[in-house]
DNA sequence: AGGCATGTTACAGG
DNA sequence: ACCTGTAACATGCC
């Protein structure tokens, strides 16, 4: 569920049902996921109560009680789900009982309460978790490298045109790269240079004052909607409750090789490329 | 069988 | 020092 649409809609549900509960238990069924769990998870978490839930890029950011954060980036196909023991047959967690449950890759399970399980499962193991002093939270290694929130004020066009004037790199792996602008992945990218009209390979020095104030208005629109539909569901995301987002249905490019361009009057069809060994998609016509 | 996948990062070469 | 492409991580699905 990786890229940030994705992160806020798990954030969010996560704010719903589990603010305020206690960390019973942690069980274990993997010791590494990207990295090696700490040994101290389990200590660092049992009996600590969930004060907030927060997301910066795309990590997620569980904070306890005792001034520690349990740090989630979600890799490529990380996901978490609460089950809800009691409610076994209720729609909501039949559909997870059912299709989620008796998967593999469940990696880690806390015990909330007597009824609800936050499971953290992911097929590929690129994400990973860990246990962080909430002091530190600004220099912690993964989160000082990151560029601004771009549904923040401070994601602007005067702040791109500084940015882009010492890169060299091309737009699309200048709007990949964390450290520009933080959350943004190989879908949000490839649909917000489609609806700004720019060519993927486009180098950022070059861009025009147009088309950065483009960038920053699609890339806010793109994400805004996407929250509100709960993210793209592509292969497997599943919000937390088992429902998906329908933010797929609304792409323009990605995904969509050697389909008719989606923009009016155009005839083009979208072709895919590969940039830094990611597929991008994108229409020669609209995007010169 | 082989290629591809929402991410990140190390490495080699330019 | 910065850029690019490649490979690696682990697994499943066309």
């Amino acid at each position: 569920m990786p890229e940030l649409p994705e992160v806020e809609v798990v954030r969010r549900s996560l704010s719903n049902l589990i603010l305020g509960l206690k960390i019973k238990k942690v069980t274990i069924f993997s010791k590494k996921l990207r990295f090696k769990l700490s040994k101290n998870l389990k200590k660092n978490v049992e009996n600590q109560k969930i004060i907030s839930i927060s997301r910066r890029g795309k990590f997620l950011l569980i904070k306890l009680q005792n001034r520690k954060v349990i740090l989630i980036h979600f890799g490529m196909t990380g996901k978490i789900f609460i089950k809800d023991k009691k409610k076994r047959s209720t729609l909501v967690t039949s559909f997870y009982y059912n299709k989620i449950f008796k998967k593999k890759h469940n990696h880690l399970i806390f015990n909330l309460n007597n009824s609800l399980d936050l499971i953290y499962n992911d097929v590929r193991k690129f994400g990973f978790i860990k246990v962080v002093e909430l002091k530190n939270i600004d220099l912690n290694q993964h989160m000082s490298q990151l560029g601004p929130e771009p549904l923040s004020d401070s994601f602007n066009s005067y702040y791109l045109k500084s940015v882009i004037q010492k890169s060299h790199l091309n737009v699309k792996n200048f709007l990949m790269s964390q450290k520009y602008v933080s959350g943004l992945g190989n879908i949000y990218v490839n649909e917000i240079l489609f609806l700004s009209l720019i060519n993927p390979r486009k180098q950022v020095s070059k861009l025009t004052s147009g088309e950065v104030e483009k960038i920053i208005l699609n890339t806010k629109k793109i994400l805004k909607l996407s929250i509100q539909l709960g993210g793209s569901s592509i292969s497997d995301f599943n919000g937390v409750s088992g429902r998906s987002g329908s933010f797929q249905q609304k792409f323009m490019v990605y995904d969509r090789e050697d389909n008719n361009c989606r923009k009016k009057n155009c005839k083009g069809t979208i072709k895919k490329i590969y940039i830094s060994n990611r597929s991008t998609f994108f229409c020669k016509n609209c995007q010169k």
